[in-house]
DNA sequence: TTATAACTTGGAGTTGACTCCAAGTCAACC
DNA sequence: GGTTGACTTGGAGTCAACTCCAAGTTATAA
């Protein structure tokens, strides 16, 4: 269960294999451990490692920034670590503001929801003059 | 104030003139009205509708969906406003689930940023935690 | 009038992030 | 011992979304 292949690690991450094999060929990923016939090998760090790339990447973040992040996170040096922190604050502030522009677009979207619910529901209604944009 | 030149439209909304022109190409946006020298003049409508595709975009929707969607916007026929109506739905549910795996993301960083302020900051010169954030 | 700058077009090139492929290796089962 | 199948590698191909380019046109300024 702590040690798997990189078809578990796969479905455990909902990578694909072949996007975990690239991320270790541009050096986001640490080159893994390999078994004695020279086959990945990942334990639960990795799959945690590979989880939170997905979050950064789905907060927006570029690989290439992701990259850079966890090379700060690989100091030995304690004033990378200051650094690290610049870098997380920055990001996090980022998160924010992202956060804020969806729910803004998700307010538009919910209310063009209840509009549309109205013109569809009851039939008679119709759409009339419609904003369209041009 | 009304009619501007392509590079204006550009500053106003954040796009670049060649993404205005390949939005066009690609008949996400309507072909521009041109001049009699046959340069491209757009309107508050215009950019209103760039800005809304922005907002698309960034809430995570392909050009491809955003095209689907203005065609359905376009359609006289009131069939395609419930066809819409399901679209936008699926949209502000893919947009919920969004917004939560963020703030799940940011609330990782967070954490670490707090770990980090530990770690960098002799104890004494940290900054107080407020007790009254703005 | 000529130079400059701001556009126009179709098309080619770039970037980021995969995704696929061919050829080879290895372990396990028949 | 041979076949199968899951892996390995380097590299090529794909896709969305731009981004840039060359060649041509038009409007204004010097």
């Amino acid at each position: 269960m702590e040690a798997m292949s990189i078809k578990q690690a796969a479905v455990r991450t909902g990578l694909s294999e072949d996007t975990i094999r690239y991320y270790e060929k541009i050096d986001l990923l640490p080159r893994a451990t390999r078994n004695r016939s020279g086959r990945r090998v990942y334990g639960a760090d990795d799959l945690e490692l590979m989880v939170f790339i997905t979050h950064l990447k789905s907060a927006g973040m570029s690989l290439e920034v992701i990259k850079y992040y966890l090379s700060l996170s690989l100091e030995k040096d304690p004033n990378a670590a200051s650094e690290r922190l610049v870098l997380l604050t920055e990001q996090k502030e980022l998160l924010e503001s992202k956060i804020a522009e969806l729910q803004a677009a998700h307010k538009v979207l919910e209310h063009k929801v209840e509009h549309y619910t109205e013109v569809c529901l009851p039939e008679k209604l119709r759409p009339q003059k419609e904003t369209t944009p041009k």
